[in-house]
DNA sequence: AGTGCGATTGACT
DNA sequence: GTCAATCGCACTA
């Protein structure tokens, strides 16, 4: 059972300064997001790390415009707007100057899950935070919160862990078309509100 | 100024 | 399982 009141900011001293290292470690862990619309919550059950100098990742190509909140010193949030319909929301994993990132994929939802549903105009509480499209709406993240810092107080945060974490498994990222063989893809193996195809969910 | 392409989703066979 | 919608951005000229 899940005990909201136990669940405190985390310190950026606390957080890995490394994308692989951070994607593990932000499983299990919290995502607050308190807006006038209320407050929401969850439990990252899914993430995918964006190494420095992976060519998948956003800052491959360097500092741009639109991608430097993944350059800031680990612990801000990189919002992005992907097929003309999602949003998608990464964790910066480095430290200042260093253009890395973990996506969230998954969450599993705790806390505002009306709000939830009316957001994403859907009663099934599988399909409301499983992709990282589907969270962002979820939890009313967009680019207006890009480069936010996560460890701050403030409408979008980074919470401790609300109760136990499971065995967390690694495989490989979905959607990419480059570097697609590398194992940077973390899960809580077993959790039902993965994305992903089933084979990558055990 | 024009072009091509996604770290996806939802609808449909 | 397949497939099209949709638009911001980086790249080319």
């Amino acid at each position: 059972m899940v005990d909201n009141r136990s669940i405190v900011i985390l310190r950026r001293r606390d957080l890995p300064v490394d994308a692989e290292s951070l994607a593990g470690f932000l499983i299990g862990k919290s995502l607050v997001c308190e807006t006038a619309g209320g407050r929401v919550s969850g439990r990252i059950v899914e993430t995918e790390a964006y190494p420095p100098g992976d060519a998948a990742g956003h800052s491959f190509r360097g500092l741009t415009r639109s991608n430097h909140s993944l350059f800031l010193e680990r612990g801000h949030a990189y919002v992005y707007f992907a097929y003309g319909s999602s949003h998608m929301m990464n964790v910066s994993a480095e430290r200042a100057g260093v253009g890395a990132g973990v996506l969230l994929r998954a969450v599993e939802p705790l806390e505002g899950i009306p709000l939830m549903e009316r957001r994403r105009n859907t009663e099934k509480l599988h399909d409301l935070c499983r992709g990282p499209g589907r969270l962002t709406q979820s939890f009313g993240i967009d680019r207006s919160l890009d480069g936010l810092d996560l460890c701050k107080e403030g409408p979008l945060w980074l919470g401790s862990a609300a109760g136990p974490t499971g065995v967390v498994a690694r495989s490989v990222r979905i959607g990419i078309t480059r570097e697609k063989e590398r194992l940077l893809r973390f899960y809580e193996r077993g959790n039902p509100y993965l994305s992903g195809p089933l084979r990558l969910r055990a």
